[in-house]
DNA sequence: GCATGATCATGC
DNA sequence: GCATGATCATGC
């Protein structure tokens, strides 16, 4: 006896919402025998409180409905700000029915058109029975949301139509990225049909950066400008229409920039190169840019010597050694960063003045996501095993034994704290001096990679 | 001159 | 006080 008509989305959605601010426990603990307790928090809320068993079918949850259902964590950051823990995985990609599809009679599109969600309040020490649920809604894609995630589903199928499913990456797409899922072992690799390169399993999955602005337009918390247009998106790539912001300031000094955009700028600021690339896409410098929220896009201004050359690495915030050595590289917090989009945007010295050279698209494709896997398990081993310092010099200068930018030409580790006694603490003291914390240390893209990138 | 280690400076 | 982008210093 169910305590809602499942053909209807209000009769759902009303039955749904009845589990805000309430725990599993609060609602149908009483159905649950010690045994299940500590099912996994989807599993629990299907079975327990939808009535139904939970199943793979390819059709939405609620059919009649036309209703997925799909529950999510929230973590809590340190700033006490509550935000999407992981991605939302949807449904798995099949590489042999997926080329056949349009994405309006697609598969994903099938199952996921309206998602019903339920954003849980994810604790370390709790089990999921005792999660509180923060908000249940029902997610309906705004009609340039849907644009994008079209153009995403249209390049994943591409890649498939050309035999490369083996080299997706989730930096490929901007709001719906094809995620692996499963195993990643060789072993549990598919078969795909314009290839015979066996690929990683995937399935469609809704980007974090993505899945939080829905949260947070959800809970009617967030402002964000866009500056994309929905006439743009019809015919063109939202590489292409950003880029084309930035072509008119090519060539221009930053002072011309600021007087073309009847703007003043701080010179001295460190986000100032930044703030102009803000400035030309037409957002003030403390706008968040939707667009570049919901992909989580990277900026990233590079100086370029007047010889062509790049001196500067591109950083990534410090590490705790005490999390790393616990991650995994898939769910690791590094890959999460370096796999999203970056918009490199070059300023080239130019006797004593600094000029907007161009602007570059980049994501790292999948060898180099398995070259960064190389530099983080080595940088992993090396704290696991205590073998960080290796020798020290009569100046007190300390050399380790982390990955060097010789080793790699993608990333390397390097010190970044506010100087040698930022420290964080060491899972096991370190062999050569027992030390039991260290200099804070980060992941680095390397300068001569971008400088490939900047000539490409 | 370059790779590696160390630190500065701004802004939140 | 800290994160982050930027730059300096040391040593091979």
């Amino acid at each position: 006896m169910l305590n809602f008509n499942p053909s209807s989305k209000t009769s759902i959605l009303e039955y749904a919402k009845k589990l805000e601010n309430f725990t599993l426990n609060d609602k149908c603990g009483e159905l649950l025998t010690n045994k299940k307790n500590k099912g996994n928090f989807g599993t629990l809320l299907e079975e327990f409180y939808f009535g139904y068993k939970p199943n793979s079918n390819s059709e939405a949850d609620f059919k009649n409905a036309e209703l997925e259902l799909k529950s999510t964590p929230l973590k809590l950051l340190k700033n006490g700000e509550w935000v999407c823990k992981e991605r939302l995985v949807l449904n798995i990609i099949n590489y042999f029915d997926l080329p056949n599809e349009d994405f309006f009679n697609s598969s994903f599109w099938k199952k996921n058109k309206n998602i019903l969600l339920v954003f849980y309040l994810w604790e370390v020490h709790k089990i999921s029975l005792d999660y509180i649920i923060d908000l249940v809604d029902i997610w309906n894609f705004p009609s340039k949301d849907l644009k994008i995630i079209q153009k995403d589903w249209n390049l994943v199928q591409s890649k498939i139509n050309k035999g490369e499913a083996h080299l997706l990456s989730e930096g490929d797409t901007f709001y719906l990225g094809a995620c692996t899922k499963g195993s990643t072992a060789k072993k549990s690799y598919r078969k795909q049909p314009f290839s015979n390169e066996p690929a990683k399993q995937r399935a469609f999955s809704l980007k974090r950066s993505y899945l939080n602005t829905i949260y947070k337009t959800l809970k009617g918390n967030t402002k964000l400008e866009s500056i994309l247009s929905e006439e743009d998106l019809v015919s063109n790539s939202i590489e292409n229409i950003i880029i084309k912001r930035f072509t008119p300031f090519y060539n221009l000094t930053d002072i011309e920039i600021q007087n073309k955009l009847n703007i003043e700028l701080n010179r001295k600021s460190k986000n100032y190169f930044s703030s102009i690339s803000k400035r030309i896409l037409g957002v003030g410098e403390k706008d968040f840019i939707e667009e570049f929220e919901k992909a989580n896009i990277l900026i990233k201004s590079i100086k370029v010597e007047e010889n062509g050359k790049i001196k500067e690495n591109i950083s990534f915030p410090s590490f705790k050694f005490n999390e790393i050595v616990k991650e995994d590289w898939e769910n690791s917090s590094i890959k999460e960063l370096v796999e999203n989009k970056f918009l490199f945007v070059f300023f080239k010295k130019e006797k004593g003045n600094i000029k907007l050279e161009k602007s570059i698209f980049w994501n790292l494709n999948s060898k180099d996501l398995d070259e960064f896997e190389k530099v983080f398990e080595k940088t992993k081993l090396t704290i696991k095993q205590g073998n960080i310092v290796k020798e020290i010099s009569n100046k007190g200068i300390v050399r380790n034994n982390f990955p060097k930018t010789s080793e790699s030409y993608l990333s390397h580790i390097r010190p970044h704290g506010r100087n040698r006694n930022d420290t964080y603490p060491l899972p096991i003291s370190d062999k050569k001096t027992n030390k039991t914390e260290f200099t804070k240390q980060s992941f680095w893209i390397n300068s001569s990679y971008v400088e490939r990138i900047y000539k490409s």
